[in-house]
DNA sequence: ATCCCGAGGG
DNA sequence: CCCTCTGGAT
């Protein structure tokens, strides 16, 4: 795909999403990077309800850690994977304490060594808490990368590192949460909204019977 | 490659 | 019913 059009999807998803942030309720960075790892394989919307509740008792390192196993897993059981995300926010906790005073880290380095953040969530926090120009592909930018041809790739990896070579510099920050926002109401994984899309006309999937795509597994 | 796992949509 | 949702750890 040429220069020229790759801007022109870009301006126009801009024009379409004039608030590209994350739809994530959260008032500090710590709030931030639990909700992240809440939100694996979960809808924001699913982790507000939660965190709306579990934030109002509980939203520093030590006052999570205080809720004991079975006291966070209360709060947060409506949304998937709650055994697993329980455990790794506490060890995530304890690393806060233990190695930065309680605070977020702002390096990939430190954010993937805590528990339950892997690269996806590093390049958020270090996206919207740091306004680092990073692009974390989750399931959304891994449809809409291969679907829209902006960036192809079979790992997650190889798209994330075609959007960071090929986007302009200008949405470079931006594109992160104009392409998931995308995905999520537009572009969606079935029955996508090629009628309602705004980049249909530069866009190789529309009108096409073309495979799903669908996000591999695990790395 | 497999497990974790609830809620909402179609 | 089946699919999907801002993945990560083993």
């Amino acid at each position: 795909m040429n220069a020229q059009k790759r801007l022109a999807i870009f301006e126009r998803l801009a024009k379409a999403i004039p608030n590209p942030t994350t739809e994530l309720e959260y008032t500090t960075t710590f709030e931030l990077l639990i909700a992240v790892i809440l939100s694996a394989q979960a809808t924001d919307k699913g982790v507000n309800i939660a965190t709306r509740k579990l934030f109002k008792v509980a939203n520093t390192p030590q006052a999570i850690l205080d809720l004991g196993l079975e006291g966070l897993e209360s709060y947060i059981k409506t949304i998937g994977l709650y055994h697993a995300k329980a455990q790794n926010v506490l060890k995530c906790c304890a690393q806060l304490l233990a190695l930065h005073g309680g605070e977020v880290p702002d390096t990939r380095e430190a954010l993937e060594a805590l528990a339950g953040v892997g690269r996806k969530t590093a390049n958020v926090i270090l996206n919207t808490a740091f306004g680092h120009p990073t692009i974390a592909v989750d399931t959304h930018l891994f449809r809409v990368g291969n679907r829209t041809k902006l960036a192809t790739g079979k790992t997650v990896l190889e798209v994330e590192q075609r959007f960071l070579s090929t986007t302009p510099k200008q949405y470079l920050h931006d594109a992160h949460h104009l392409l998931i926002l995308h995905g999520r109401y537009t572009c969606t994984a079935r029955n996508p909204k090629c009628g309602e899309c705004c980049i249909v006309d530069l866009c190789e999937f529309h009108d096409k019977q073309l495979q799903p795509v669908k996000p591999p597994a695990g790395n």
